[in-house]
Parts: C-alpha cells; sequence; structure tokens
RNA sequence: GGUCUUAUGAGUCC
C-alpha cells in the first residue's frame, strides 16, 4: 500500500488525477480482501478538490462510505478533506452536511472537523453561523487556537474588530495564547480597516515577546497595510526592518510594493524593484506580473503591457484569466483589435491557456 | 514513516 501512496501522490502532484484514479482501481482489484489505508483515498480527495473537481471527490467519498466493490472505508481524516474541499469551494451548506453524513455513519467529529467548518463559515462572511458551531462543540473537543484565530478573522473580515478583540480576550483566558497567526490575523484586519497605527504597534507588542514573534506573512500583510494607505516610505522601512528578524521578503512583499508604486503612477520605479527582486534570487509570479501590466495598462502603455506578457511567458509563468481580462479590456477599449488577436495567436503558439 | 483545519499580494468604477 505504501508504494501505491507514493505513485499516487506522484500521479497528483503532477495533476494526473485521472491516472491517481486508475491506480486506485488498480489497487483495489489487487488487494481485495486486504485491509487498505484511508490515506491514500485521502490524498486523492485533497487533490480532486484542490483542482476543482468536487463533484468526482464527493463521488469517491461516497463509494468509500457505500463500501462498494473493495474501496476502502472512511476514516475522520477523510470527512475531513471533503469538508475542507466543499469550504474552499463556497459550498457551506453540504459542509455543514458533511457533519450530519459522518455521525450518521458513525464517525465521530474531532477538533478538525470543527474548525473546518467554523474557519470555512467565517471565511465566507457567515461568522454569526461560525460562532454558533463554535459554542455547540462538545466537551472533550474545545475550542483551541485555530478555532479562536478563524473566528477572529471572521470577525476583522467583516470589518468589526470590536467583536474581534472581544474573542481575542477570550482566547487570553483559556490555556491557548494569541499566537504568530492570531496577531498577523488582527494586524491584517487592522489594516483593512484603516488603522495602520495599532496595527503598526501591534507588530511592535509582537517584537517585544518571546513566544510569537513576526514571519514573513504578518510582515507583508503590514507593507500592503501601508502600501495601499500611500505611504510608501513605510512600507520599505519595514522591507528592512524584516531583514533585521532574519525574514527574507519574497515574492509577496515585492509584489504589493511594485503595486503600490504602480498606483502612485510610478511604474518605471515598479521595474526597478521588479530587477531587484530577481536579482535578490526572488522569482515573480503571475501576480507580480499582473501588478506591473495593471500599471502599464492604466497609463495607456499597451504596447508595453502586450510585450510583458510575452516575456512572463518566456520566463515559464503562465497568464490567467485576470491577465488576459485586463489586457484584452485595455486593447479592446483603445480600438487595438489588431494587437490583441496578435497576442491571442502567441499565446496560443505557445500553448499556454490558463483557466 | 505517509493523508485533514487558522493569517498576507493582482484585473472587471458591476
Amino acid at each position: 500500500h505504501y508504494t501505491y501512496f507514493v505513485l499516487v501522490r506522484a500521479h497528483c502532484l503532477a495533476g494526473e488525477l485521472q491516472a491517481a484514479m486508475d491506480l486506485i482501481r488498480d489497487m483495489e482489484n489487487k488487494c481485495r480482501g486486504t485491509s487498505s489505508n484511508p490515506s491514500i483515498y485521502n490524498f486523492v480527495i485533497h487533490a480532486l478538490c484542490k483542482s476543482g473537481k468536487v463533484p468526482e471527490a464527493m463521488g469517491l467519498v461516497k463509494k468509500m462510505v457505500d463500501g462498494e466493490d473493495g474501496a476502502c472505508r472512511p476514516d475522520v481524516v477523510t470527512f475531513n478533506t471533503m469538508m475542507a474541499g466543499l469550504c474552499k469551494a463556497g459550498r457551506l451548506s453540504e459542509a455543514q452536511q458533511v457533519l450530519q453524513d459522518m455521525e450518521k455513519s458513525g464517525f465521530a467529529a474531532n477538533l478538525v472537523t470543527y474548525n473546518t467548518l467554523v474557519s470555512g463559515l467565517a471565511g465566507a462572511g457567515r461568522v454569526g453561523d461560525a460562532v454558533v458551531v463554535m459554542r455547540g462543540m462538545p466537551q472533550g473537543c474545545l475550542p483551541d487556537a485555530l478555532t479562536y484565530n478563524a473566528i477572529i478573522n471572521g470577525f476583522c473580515k467583516a470589518g468589526d474588530i470590536q467583536s474581534a478583540e472581544i474573542f481575542l480576550e477570550e482566547m487570553k483566558s483559556t490555556s491557548f495564547s494569541p499566537d504568530t497567526f492570531t496577531y498577523t490575523i488582527l494586524i491584517n484586519g487592522l489594516c483593512k480597516s484603516g488603522n495602520l497605527p495599532k496595527a503598526d504597534e501591534l507588530l511592535q507588542e509582537m517584537m517585544s515577546r518571546a513566544n510569537c514573534s513576526p514571519n514573513v506573512v504578518t510582515f507583508n500583510t503590514l507593507v500592503d497595510g501601508y502600501c495601499k494607505a500611500s505611504n510608501l516610505d513605510r512600507a520599505r522601512e519595514l522591507l528592512s526592518s524584516m531583514l533585521e528578524h532574519g525574514c527574507a521578503p519574497d515574492v509577496v512583499t515585492y509584489s504589493s510594493i511594485i503595486h503600490g508604486l504602480c498606483r502612485a503612477g510610478d511604474v518605471d520605479q515598479g521595474f526597478g524593484l521588479l530587477q531587484k527582486m530577481i536579482s535578490k534570487g526572488c522569482k515573480p509570479d503571475v501576480v507580480t506580473y499582473t501588478v506591473l501590466i495593471t500599471g502599464l495598462c492604466k497609463a495607456g502603455k499597451m504596447v508595453e503591457a502586450c510585450q510583458l506578457v510575452r516575456r512572463m511567458l518566456d520566463d515559464g509563468c503562465t497568464p490567467n484569466a485576470v491577465t488576459y481580462s485586463l489586457v484584452f479590456d485595455g486593447l479592446c477599449k483603445i480600438d487595438r483589435l489588431k494587437m490583441a488577436s496578435d497576442l491571442l495567436a502567441a499565446i496560443q503558439e505557445k500553448g499556454r491557456v490558463a483557466d
């Protein structure tokens, strides 16, 4: 079975999900009667969900629950994985149904099950429902740091910092202390609601505490906050201060600042920073390029925008629906249908159509 | 020994 796991995982990671499913069927036939391990199935369910094949994942789970021809019995991870996939697809009522289904099949929900549902609801703007689920968690399965973090994030995303702080206080009264995630969530909420001073204060608090130092995500969150508040100087200060804390800026850090520069109308400086990140060994991704292309389109530099699309293709970076809609929209608006069709031809020639 | 849950960046003035 371990051999099968290695093979199935390799296929999944290569995006060859049908091959992975075929291997499972092959395993079911060859190992008939032996008890197999659900982790192989769980891995495939996860991969199917991640690539948007939720119905296929549901089919596999159903096969397992029904005990169809040689299929392995599900375990709690099977249900948790399926539930997370449904949440990410925005299919929340079906995710809630999984909780009913598993109990019907005699499986007890665990902490991961509840946390999955809580974060799914909270992340979809239904933080009130998330709190109801949290309050209904049974003895022996009480909320942990992840539960609180998901709830706090839900309130922050809804712009309700006050409620987030109430749950922060409640968290502090438990055996779980706010961690790097908690602080980063709050910093993000404060940034998005325009309270940069308080967000910065929290960063200072983190740096003075031992058990929850800021990481690259924390810095990125605040860097983006300052960029969006048009305070590029402070954003750059943070870039230096993250280095002092042993945090290497990553593609998100650079893309945020490049976005800030472009938004300020300084696409040239954006390209300068692009060069700098490349020279530091940080590879630009589809978002980095899209940010720059947006800047070029807004500046009416459609020829350069098309050139950058070709450059990203050459760089091995595949444009997605956001990139394309942006460029084609820009071209059509200024009536450059010839350029649009030329670009489309170049994309098709490279066989790189995403989304 | 292998599988599940929490935080950060892009377009559409809709």
